[in-house]
Formats: C-alpha cells, sequence, structure tokens
DNA sequence: TACAATGTCGACTAAATTAGTCGGGAATCA
DNA sequence: TGATTCCCGACTAATTTAGTCGACATTGTA
C-alpha cells in the first residue's frame, strides 16, 4: 500500500528543477546529489519523465534537465501516474480492468476512497510543491539561526 | 499502491463469516471454496484474524470459525491494518518511523490523505460490508429471474 | 480407546515486483 | 577530436507477495 522510489525519488527530482528553474538545464548529477538518489537510477526516471512530457533534455556539455511546463502547470497527480503506474488501492478499480463487476466486496468503499485521494492530487501543483519546500527551507535555516 | 491479496482474501473470509452469523462454526474447506481462495493461504489469514480478536476458532470434527463479536463492532480499517500492516502511502507518514521530519516534499498532501482515507475505512462495519453484499447477491438473483 | 475431522504452526518455495547497476552509444560543444 | 552530457536496453540483487506442505494438537463419536 506504498508508493515506490520510483513515485517519491521523482517528484523529488521535479521539486529540484522547479526551485533552480530559470537557471538553465540541471545535470542529473547535480540532482542526484542534492536528492540523495543513485544517479544511475534517477537515469531511469527522468527519461520516463520526459516521454510524458514533464521535462525537457538537453545533452553535451552544459546540458541537462529543465521543466518542459511552468511548474503551475504540472499536477502531482499526473507525475505519480506517470512514474508509478495506476494509483488504485485494488485492481478492480483500474481503468481497463475486467474485473470491475469481480466478487469484491470492499469495491464500493475504495472507489470513494480512490476518487477522493485522486481529486486531491490533482489538486496539488508541482509550484505548491516547490513553494512548501522553499518555506521548509527557511524555516530550517532560521532554526539554525537562533 | 495496492492492497494486497491478503487484505482481500481476509476481508471476504470475514464477510463470509458475517452471512452465515448464527450457523454455528463455518470451515475453512467451506470459506475457501465459496470464496475462491486458496485453503492453505487462508489457514494464515484466519489465524492472523484470530491472534487480533476477530475470530474465535474450534477443532475437531463439527470445528470451524465464528466472528468474535458482532459485526457492526468489526470495522474494516482495524482488519486491513491486522492484515496487512499499516496502510500509511509514505514510509514517512507510519506511526513509528524515524523519518518524520525526513526530505519528503510530499508528505503534507499525503498527510491529509491518508488521514481521510483512515476515517473512512473506520466508519465502515463488517455488518454494512455483509449488508451490501447480501443486496449485491439479490440484485444478481433477480437479473437472472427476468 | 481409537480414529476421523478439524484447526495450528512453522519451515520451505516460487513468482513477482522493486531497486538498482552497467556498458555502449548518440549528441553537442569547444 | 575529445570531453561532457544524455539515452537506452540488458542485466542483477534484494525484497515482498503468494503460496505449499507436513507434523502436530484438539475434539467429537463409535
Amino acid at each position: 500500500m506504498k508508493i515506490s522510489t520510483k513515485g517519491d525519488y521523482g517528484v523529488r527530482a521535479l521539486i529540484d528543477l522547479a526551485l533552480h528553474e530559470g537557471e538553465g538545464p540541471t545535470q542529473r548529477a547535480e540532482i542526484a546529489r542534492r536528492q540523495h538518489i543513485p544517479e544511475s537510477y534517477l537515469d531511469h526516471l527522468l527519461a520516463q519523465l520526459r516521454r510524458d512530457g514533464f521535462i525537457r533534455s538537453t545533452r553535451g556539455p552544459g546540458g541537462g534537465h529543465e521543466l518542459a511546463k511552468p511548474p503551475d502547470e504540472i499536477c502531482l497527480l499526473h507525475v505519480l501516474e506517470c512514474l508509478e503506474g495506476s494509483l488504485a488501492p485494488l485492481g478492480c478499480l483500474e481503468d481497463g480492468s475486467s474485473e470491475h463487476d469481480a466478487v469484491c466486496g470492499q469495491q464500493w468503499v475504495w472507489r470513494e476512497i480512490y476518487d477522493e485521494m485522486r481529486d486531491r492530487l490533482a489538486s496539488v501543483s508541482l509550484a505548491e510543491l516547490a513553494g512548501r519546500e522553499r518555506e521548509r527551507k527557511l524555516a530550517t535555516a532560521v532554526t539554525y539561526n537562533i
């Protein structure tokens, strides 16, 4: 019932890009270092994010990765679904599932929960995530200064 | 991000017991047959449910399993947590987690979602699940009769 | 008492998923 | 041309899930 490291790492990578928007492409190694993600694993996640149009990458010296859209046009739901596949808590709730009418006594509750969850995740943008992250870092810094 | 077969099977087993309440102990083989669950696997789930006080079992001929409490005093949340462990979508949201303040930019959204989810699951009783199941079977039967 | 029906328990195995690593290639810039 | 960076697919390791199996304990009944 957990989201995997893909979702976790991938979202953190995007937040990292959002925090450094306008500074030109950010290199994979840089993201990996700042976010404590194995670089060769991050590679796969960035590839997936690019295929789905969240980022744009350039090769060669000075190359790297950038957001392909403004951060407020990217929502958490789409990012997670890109990285994790469907977030449905039961197989029978998945889009193309053949088990829609399967013997599954819990289906109706989970459908409610799943719908609410998706609504909420869709309402959170990368801009908001990055904003909170900025605040958090600020708060931490202030604490250190006391 | 799925609940596993343990949760699915276990809940179905309990619904089965609720539907046959008052008819004396139900045998493992009987539940397995009706719910299409491998019997030797169901064994483990019943053991877990018994340890956590949801069912009571008796051995010997005529033995079997019964609910240990009235179905309206058993809620879906507790049953699922018994079978699946924590339902937290992120490790850092788990009760005894040491990562509560980890670098995890999504934590705040997921905490909201997790809380709502738990509330909803806690509000659904085995009695309600069994009731819906009765209706569903009735509806199916009527459809056949048209 | 013996035996059959049942649950109890733990060790074992198999399959699937997750979490990576690695190496060779392609594009780009100086 | 060579260094830097992304791109991609094949491979491996670790973990979790989903079981199976066999020996044993308990209980009702003939």
